[in-house]
DNA sequence: ATAGAATGTAGACACCGCAAACATAACCTG
DNA sequence: CAGGTTATGTTTGCGGTGTCTACATTCTAT
């Protein structure tokens, strides 16, 4: 790389700097203040310059999610090795439920309706590559079958947390003993799940 | 009521056919495509006239949803009586996965972030009484304790679902197998849980 | 060196949310 | 029933936004 960058004519690298400012606006206030045009205005280059990167608006936004997706496939792949697929499930959920809370706004984004996935299969396979690994992962919780039903309920409870604690989250400050409380309430849902799975 | 409405000037009851126009927006074409003035047009009345009746576009969203809670606690009510608590929490899993494929556009409007909660008080308040209903049937489950974390778990796995399976439904068109295991998923979902708690 | 492809700019259009000033109808109160 | 007050709609206007088209600049590969 050269030494130093005196405002040349080419950015270098403007989409991943659209893409960091958006994610900035993101996060300190939110999804609907995201505006191509101040996003643009952040990086210092004329308004329509995005759509050289971007088709539009959503597309932004969609690549935003699909980076969500990456790190929390990122944070799956990194947890240790289990035997008991139980106790696996267990670091899973509670894996997930920490990235939605580390990053709230890009978790929303990944799982709700700003974006219509739809459009964007590339979002939409970044999604199915990161889930697959829970899914993977849930099927050897039941006793051999491929066990869809338990799969299913299994990442709805770990969403449902997620999406919940969020909700509570967002608004007021975070309150200490939630945060505190947080792996406690999702190792026990978790621990519940897998008895009921056992005990039926 | 008079016989009929000749095109006055004062509409009868603008806020309600502003909130139904606008929610059939919602429900056609998604909640990003709601703009103040297309709801305007399509009641027809000029374009500030609804700032006589909600403050601004997220007041009027916010009556959607309260709506949504509304309804939702209508279904939760009509559900038949039930001794034992476990039975009492599928019928209410169940009734509550249901409303969010009946209803998912108003369902994610319900939950998602296109509004801030902390500035509706009076949706956060219809959302409490409904979830209520919610909360008080989950504490019978627990022998006696108030059993906080069983019920945000349990609430968790319904919120779960609800939105799992709006997710794959809202793109392409409902897949039938889908509509018919839906039922079936739920209650074995709630099933295990119960069977959870009361193995732990 | 130069043609062509990438990339960024400038301008324009339609739409939007929102606010202020004004018009009309309904409603009290004497 | 008259007259003022209030509730409800309209018009006008401002600043912001997404997106398109035409143009300018820079990079890259021949």
């Amino acid at each position: 790389m050269a030494a130093d960058r005196p405002a040349a004519y080419h950015h270098g690298d403007l989409r991943a700097a659209l893409r960091d400012a958006a994610e900035s606006i993101l996060v300190s206030r939110g999804v609907a203040e995201i505006s191509l045009r101040e996003v643009a205005r952040a990086v210092g280059v004329s308004h329509a310059a995005p759509y050289r990167h971007y088709a539009n608006r959503e597309a932004l936004l969609a690549d935003i999610a699909a980076g969500g997706f990456e790190r929390l496939r990122g944070r799956f792949v990194a947890l240790p090795a289990r035997r008991d697929p139980a106790r696996r499930f267990v670091d899973l959920a509670r894996c997930y439920v920490e990235f939605a809370l580390a990053e709230p706004a890009v978790y929303r984004l990944m799982f709700g309706s700003d974006i219509r996935k739809a459009a964007h299969p590339q979002l939409a396979e970044a999604g199915y590559r990161t889930l697959d690994i829970l899914r993977n992962t849930l099927c050897a919780l039941g006793v051999a079958a491929p066990a869809t039903v338990e799969t299913i309920a299994a990442w709805s409870l770990a969403h449902g947390m997620a999406q919940i604690m969020i909700d509570q989250r967002l608004e007021p400050e975070p309150a200490v003993d939630e945060v505190v409380a947080m792996p406690l309430l999702v190792t026990r849902a978790a621990q519940i799940f897998v008895a009921g799975v056992r005990a039926v």
